[in-house]
DNA sequence: TATTGTTATACTCTATAACTATA
DNA sequence: TATAGTTATAGAGTATAACAATA
């Protein structure tokens, strides 16, 4: 699959498939001096495109990481996941009312103190999570599309460390 | 200046200097796989950060990108300016509007094309884009607290191949 | 007709504060 | 008194669409 001279296909090439468009991108000189300036709207764009990709599921990125909080610690408190997911408690009020009616996530009563409630995924949630997988990892390859593939491990690393859960420390 | 067992004080440690707070974070082992996620939460923590700290100036990060942008290509076009900070019309009419109203820039009539205004840095606004400087440093030291100097490099460089302006290809 | 800029508007996300029910 | 959760509301940021002036 090639073009008459030889060339890949455009849309193969990195650049093209790359979510920031065209080398160099019109801003680049100005800030990409600035880490903090690169972090935000890489941030930012990589979270757009994931909500646009979420869509036909219904689903936004937030509702993605608080199944995948509540896999890992299935009937946490809502107050778990203010802090499981640097929320706040009203964000996750309406994060859980949404899980429960579409059948993602149900509330229930916690018998040894029932000013709390413990939050559990249900067989659904768990089905939906697993097809937000391949979503994430087109994004993923879309977002990430100039970099080798030592570039992404290196880039995971040092996000992990970051934010100080690298797990080689 | 360190505690009297050798320790450096806890006030100088990456742990106690990160703008994420004590590791591991609660949402680290749900999440910390997923690139995108990671992307998403530092590059939004590191946003925030820094509109707190230019919050005393009156300014606001975008504010800071585009007097960046300004000062590399003075006169550039309201249009130019979308494209330059991917952002969108309405975007920059309100944010030149706020510069001129502060005198950070000023709109002046393109005679060759009266559609248009070259929008020109003032030297104030140089004098305020420069006391930025400092602050963005502070800022972006607490957000990478936890990096040595060569992961920094190391994430400067991948971000930058990440938007495809990476100046050594 | 197409383009530059402007205005008005709406929508999402997040933050805050007041409230309830339990402890 | 303090805590878990709820509700209402407001703000920032962004996106969209209709419009005016100019090309």
């Amino acid at each position: 699959m090639s073009e008459p001279d030889g060339r890949p296909v455009a849309t193969t090439s990195p650049d093209e498939m790359s979510a920031f468009g065209s080398a160099p991108t019109p801003w680049s000189a100005a800030s990409a001096g600035s880490t903090l300036f690169l972090l935000s709207k890489v941030g930012s764009r990589a979270t757009k495109l994931y909500s646009e990709a979420l869509e036909p599921l219904g689903l936004r990125p937030r509702h993605v990481a608080a199944l995948r909080f509540l896999e890992s610690r299935d009937g946490a408190s809502q107050k778990d996941l203010v802090s499981g997911l640097w929320s706040d408690s009203s964000s996750v009020v309406s994060l859980v009312d949404e899980f429960e009616r579409q059948g993602l996530a149900e509330r229930r009563r916690n018998p040894r103190d029932r000013r709390s409630y413990g939050v559990h995924i249900t067989a659904e949630g768990r089905r939906v999570l697993r097809s937000t997988e391949a979503l994430a990892e087109e994004v993923e390859s879309r977002v990430l599309a100039r970099l080798s593939g030592a570039q992404r491990e290196s880039l995971l690393r040092v996000l992990r460390s970051v934010i100080g859960t690298d797990p080689e420390v």
